[in-house]
RNA sequence: GGUCUCUUGGCCGAGUGGCUAGGCGCCGGUCUGCAAAACCGCCUACUCCGGUUCGAAUCCGGAAGAGACCUCCA
């Protein structure tokens, strides 16, 4: 009988995963998912500046691309997962006069770029791995790959689409839109881009204020720089993606994702280097997350509007009214869709930890059903229900809505409400295994504590050992201080009142 | 200013030319020493104005509002 559903189970799995579809932001339409070299798939996504903390903004892309991984490797693909991390290269240009970001914060923090890098990129993996976010199959950092971006500046100049100025090289895109379609990604049409490019101050090397540097001399306060052909300097903003997408996944490949933010000019710069330099365009589908944002605007960087995911999880921002689990952040992230903006509030918040705890508890409950030897429901509707959500473009909410749906069944049968059998037993374990775990990551962490959790039991004992000495019930108000003690907590009665410390 | 996108009930969020997700919250009920949890019920929405249609929140046009990108940003 378990045999005969696992293979149903099988069979059918077979049949969903030539159904994929996704929206390519290239034509703008959901597309049937058909890999290039099937069984195996590329997929590349942009990966983090590593100059900060990561926040809110940066666990979405994430987990958005956690969750592409995760079904199409359900699926029975094996996917190479590329994402790469940015310890060099974007340019500031603004006040800064070209300086690079990395190394800005360098100077400030009197550190090595470098070791600023290696700091938040650090960070980064110990808050992606909080999220549970599988680390991709391979994580290039662009100051590994210097000889890569020099190669294929090369081979871009050698096309005739870049032109060298002072040691810079800069990307022609007047030429190339001759005889390509340079804005075909971001529905850009160039003679408006270059009505509408500012002019800005140290610009005027470039033929066109479209143009885009492919290397840059480095100016001699510039401690981050690599020889090339045309000066000691450092790549340009766009290369890194193209050199180490192509060099690990070949000159074409499945899937390339990012933020919608990046869309123009990042995207449309890769894609004008690739053919630029290899006569053909390397990406089939360009997958793009929208952004989370903070009181209906974005969250990010330049707004500084951002809250770190290290104050998620300790409470210890301002907007912030208590401190909430990664999973929460997880779960909330995934209920909404991964093109859909996400508002951030604390009751959207607080309804997700909510949400999820019930989803968690169901599984609990489940534990404990008593099969029956007839069912009263249908759960096979249900997983067939979440292949079709993510077969379509990766929906989790309706995935997120099915498996609610088999907790309210299971709360039911608990309650004697509604009767299931063995296999529908069986069926919803394996139904919360896939989806719950698998596919969408989750795990039970309701026993996370931030840091408030701690305040919050102190206080609580605190008052009721003072309750006790108001009541002269000293036995108690003493042994409430002596076992503390023992935990290694120290109490301490002032004329302000107690105070507590470890 | 240019290009594009969005506007769903108290909140968050799916989705579809007719069968009108889901979560959280509110209220009522069952249960319960009290509470919590759970279950049942309730609140039934699609910015506005036209048009197409037997029928539109869903398609088309217009208006208003919001946002993204055009500069580093996930």
């Amino acid at each position: 009988m378990l045999v005969k559903n696992q293979l149903f189970c099988e069979i059918k799995q077979k049949e969903m995963d030539k159904n994929i579809v996704v929206f390519n932001t290239l034509t703008r339409k959901k597309e049937k998912f058909k890999p290039l070299n099937p069984p195996s798939i590329g997929m590349y996504v942009c990966g983090p500046t590593v100059y900060g903390d990561p926040h809110l903004g940066h666990a979405r892309p994430a987990i958005a691309f956690d969750l592409v991984f995760r079904y199409l490797k359900h699926t029975g693909y094996k996917v190479r997962y590329v994402r790469n991390v940015t310890d060099v290269g974007h340019l500031e240009s603004d006040a800064d006069e070209g300086e690079d970001k990395i190394e800005k914060k360098a100077r400030l923090e009197q550190l090595e770029p470098m070791e600023v890098a290696q700091y938040y990129l650090d960070r980064y993996h110990l808050f992606m791995d909080q999220l549970n976010v599988l680390r991709p199959s391979i994580e290039p950092r662009a100051s590994g790959h210097i000889i890569e971006q020099i190669a294929m500046a090369k081979k871009i100049l050698d096309a005739g689409m870049a032109y060298e100025v002072n040691g810079s090289v800069y990307f022609d895109v007047e030429k190339y839109n001759t005889k390509h379609n340079y804005g075909k990604l971001s529905g850009r049409v160039l003679e408006d881009l270059i009505a509408n490019t500012r002019n800005l101050e140290g610009q005027d090397e470039k033929k066109n204020p479209c143009d885009f540097a492919l290397w840059k001399k480095a100016s001699p306060e510039h401690i981050m720089h690599w020889p090339s052909p045309w000066s000691e300097g450092f790549p340009g903003w766009h290369l890194e993606c193209s050199a180490m997408s192509i060099k690990y996944l070949g000159e074409q490949f499945d899937i390339h994702g990012g933020g919608m933010d990046l869309l123009f000019p990042h995207h449309e710069c890769e894609i004008a280097q690739s053919v630029a330099a290899n006569g053909k365009e390397s990406v089939k589908y360009w997958l793009h997350n929208n952004m989370v944002t903070i009181n209906g605007q974005k969250m990010g960087k330049s707004l500084g509007n951002f809250i770190t995911l290290n104050e998620f999880f300790t409470g210890t921002h301002k907007s912030l009214t208590k401190a909430y689990s990664p999973m929460t952040i997880r779960f909330f992230i995934l209920q909404a869709h991964y093109r859909s903006t996400l508002d951030f509030s604390n009751e959207a918040l607080q309804a997700a930890e909510k949400g999820l705890k019930k989803l968690i508890q169901g599984m609990e409950t489940l534990k404990k059903i008593k099969p029956s030897s007839n069912s009263s429901v249908d759960i096979s509707k249900l997983q067939l229900d979440c292949y079709h959500a993510l077969n379509d473009d990766f929906n989790s909410p309706i995935v997120i809505s099915n498996l609610f749906e088999a907790a309210r069944i299971i709360n039911s049968a608990n309650d004697g409400k509604e009767t299931l059998t063995a296999a529908n037993i069986e069926l919803l374990k394996k139904l919360f295994n896939d989806f719950a775990f698998d596919i969408l990551g989750l795990h039970d962490d309701t026993a996370f504590s931030g840091n408030d959790l701690t305040e919050g039991l102190m206080e609580l004992i605190l008052s009721l050992r003072q309750n006790a000495k108001v009541n002269k019930d000293f036995a108690t108000s003493d042994k409430i201080r002596d076992e503390l003690t023992k935990l290694g907590i120290a109490v301490k009665d002032t004329k302000d009142g107690t105070v507590w410390n470890v």
